[in-house]
DNA sequence: GTCTATAGCGTGATAGAC
DNA sequence: GTCTATCACGCTATAGAC
């Protein structure tokens, strides 16, 4: 029986389902009751499992951060061994993969964020991902420097920037890959100049 | 008669009244029947004098453009002469106003501007403010380089970074305007330490 | 414990009367 | 130029069937 989401399949359909939306129509066109007629099940059966459609886009945001997080940790590991070379490829593989997976990337850092701070599993979810972020920016600056926060949020602001403007078409580069990777080449590279000259500075 | 909306009145008051309800109660709390009950008009009313609720934005986005360019050109001025000091408060008061007037920055730079980057209007009204980033990073790049658009962009991208993800709370303040401009200062920092390195090695 | 049926309310948008 | 319906659709809560 394919319809039978009794003991507790339907929960899980519904993650599938929203996400399928998410990948296919965009985040925006998310909605419970989309979601309920794609599984052919009354508009009110998923707030048995979901209390609303925040609960659920925060279940799925957290989800969302670990295939993040592997895939930044492949770029990096594929990079070599030299701390600014894996740098550019971290905010090579960001951008790469928020303007490809728009909608899982809106669903993790855009704006409905503001709201969805709230739910501790959101945070803690994100968190391994920073890590990664962190602990790129300490093999650049080297251990025993003092807190590195700011370098660490600078990065990421520059990558989440790019990834925004892009994929919001402020920055036009009508969807070519190789724009978009010449982009982030600079910035990256920008990135790393400063960040070298922070450190020689003993700014940091 | 305080209520004669007749002979083209009503459109002005539309549009103050909704940059009203974005400056107090946020972009997301903008509808067209919140703007008719403020304005103690009819629901309908406001759609003779805009087509959509896309079109009564690309307006207001369009006319907060020039808002921010002089708020912008006047940070830059009072800055000084040299060109990546002025770079420097450019960064510092591009991410102030950002967060200091979430709604209006959201309304111009915002994700729902994929959509209202089809209006001309709107691009056209956004150029200004382009042009000023263009100006300051080609004042520290200097005259007679190739272009520097892949700098530009770089600015924007980490001065609408900080913004977005300080303003989603994602890098979280606390709404500490001290932790913001520490922020904005080390990325400031990073940005023009990469600049320079980035002219230095001649690849602009 | 799981799902359906229904209803309330807010929103964008349109048609036709004044 | 404005108003009064009216429709379609979204989120959400509740009552009740199984």
């Amino acid at each position: 029986m394919k319809r039978s989401y009794h003991h507790g399949d339907l929960r899980q359909a519904i993650l599938d389902a929203t996400l399928d939306i998410i990948d296919s129509d965009g985040l925006d066109a998310v909605s419970l009751r989309a979601v309920a007629r794609a599984l052919r099940v009354s508009e009110a059966a998923p707030y048995h499992h979901f209390a609303s459609k925040q609960d659920l886009l925060a279940v799925l945001a957290a989800n969302a951060y670990a295939a993040f997080g592997q895939h930044l940790a492949e770029a990096i590991s594929a990079a070599g061994p030299d701390p600014y070379e894996r740098l550019r490829a971290l905010v090579q593989a960001y951008v790469r993969y928020g303007l490809e997976s728009r909608g899982r990337y809106r669903l993790m850092f855009g704006e409905h964020m503001l709201e969805l701070a709230t739910y501790p599993a959101v945070v803690a979810a994100g968190r391994p991902t920073r890590l990664i972020l962190e602990e790129s920016v300490a093999a650049c600056v080297g251990p025993g420097r003092s807190d590195s926060v700011g370098l660490e949020n600078t990065v990421w602001a520059l990558a989440h920037g790019i990834t925004s403007l892009v994929g919001e078409a402020e920055i036009p580069t009508g969807s070519n890959a190789d724009a978009i990777d010449r982009l982030s080449e600079v910035a990256a590279s920008v990135l790393i100049g400063g960040i070298r000259a922070h450190v020689q500075a003993g700014l940091c």
